[in-house]
DNA sequence: TTAGCGGAATATGTAATACTTAATGTGAGT
DNA sequence: ACTCACATTAAGTATTACATATTCCGCTAA
């Protein structure tokens, strides 16, 4: 009985129920008649009768646009196109318990090449109040003498990197992100969090300070090596 | 009733249906009982039932996380769970003409973050497959005689990185974002995108074949430093 | 005995109907 | 002209019934 679950692992072909395509017929009513956001989309009961179908199916097709947020519908207003969280989607799947190892390392990964590439973020956006912060964080790890204390401050000082490059939607994948990674230290052989590699981030901020656009790349892929060297 | 003025006020902002409940249900009840992909998951019937509402609302919620890709049904079998494609939340809500300037702005500076830190992944997965396929769209590029052309060898060349990259994830997150990135060219005030800032792509393989890890992100930068000034 | 044929049982997919609830519109009466 | 009650509308929920596909089981026949 164990052998039939690979073997018959080619079957599912592609089958489509009539939520799926009154979901893509909505789609592309949205896009082809380029509706923006407030404007109202025609009623349920309308959708049902112009597409042929039940009501019932029209709904589960809404339900799944108003989850992603593309959608609103009030009691007697009938329902109206919203611009949408473009990361709701990610923040409604990447669950850490869900996610297999291998897709969860990818993330870190991931990760790993956003801080790297965030430089340039930085020297556009960053202001004294941000690199305060920064400097007061440092401050805090370097008198933390517990180790939960150091890691907060690791995770503290990364994600006002992430504030200070004033994008909202890169700072909102960070912290979609975040709870994975969590996940990914377990495999990576319970490294020293606080002290990674030969750049600490006191010597981030002072490149952050000098303006240093050349030198920030390099100084964070010393910073974060141990995590490099262990892909 | 001035109790009730009280209430009123916190009342509008809660309002969540009945199938918002079950879906957040299902996800505890998976999450809870760590449920594997492959796993079954309760009848529709049952899970109606067991929560006290209709069988219609039971659907609507696992019609969402069916489109999410977290579960599958077949007609008898009931319902398993499945892994996810991370990705798939994503897609559904990226399409460039419903997404607002500001957000396709955001975006595109995202990918110049991943570009730039992209390096480390390139050095550690390069093959000579791939290196070959990058001198072949330089080659290209420089034969182009057309502006169509070169905008192509621009995009295989890009393309081809995240390909070496070997992480699919990121790979995925990359074919989603590039749809969007076409309509983001328009503000940048028409950019010659083929010979794009100091460093061309045959200076770019170059450090690739000399494994110079050092020198990747600030070449990167360098090559995209039109579109950086114009953050 | 065994192969295979066919029907029962089961769980999802779809349809139809009715009712509830909240928001909006309307008209009658003071 | 204003207020209040009632009608109206459209989404939310419930119930029922049937269709369809799949599995299970048992029966018959070679």
């Amino acid at each position: 009985m164990s052998i039939e679950n690979d073997l018959f692992k080619l079957k599912p072909i592609a089958y489509t129920t009539m939520a799926d395509q009154v979901e893509n017929h909505l789609r592309e009513y949205i896009i082809k008649r380029s509706i923006k956001p407030g404007d109202p989309i025609p009623k349920e009961t309308e959708i049902a009768q112009s597409l042929g179908v039940s009501r019932n199916v029209v709904r589960e097709a809404l339900s799944r646009l108003r989850m992603l947020g593309m959608i609103e519908s009030r009691k007697k207003r009938g329902m109206i196109l919203t611009q949408p969280d473009v990361m709701k989607g990610l923040e409604l799947i990447i669950h850490p318990t869900i996610l297999d190892e291998h897709v969860r390392k990818q993330l870190f990964e991931l990760r790993l090449v956003l801080e790297v590439g965030l430089g340039d973020l930085l020297f556009r956006r960053k202001s004294d109040e941000y690199l305060k912060k920064l400097d007061a964080i440092v401050e805090r790890e370097q008198k933390a003498t517990t180790q939960i204390e150091r890691i907060r401050c690791e995770v503290d000082f990364h994600a006002t990197l992430y504030d200070m490059a004033g994008n909202e939607t890169l700072k909102r994948f960070q912290d979609i992100l975040m709870p994975v990674f969590e996940y990914v230290v377990e495999y990576e052989s319970k490294l020293d969090h606080t002290s990674v590699g030969s750049v600490t981030h006191a010597d981030l901020v002072k490149i952050l300070y000098a303006d240093n656009a050349e030198a920030y790349p390099n100084a964070m892929r010393k910073h974060l090596m141990p995590h490099l060297d262990h892909l």
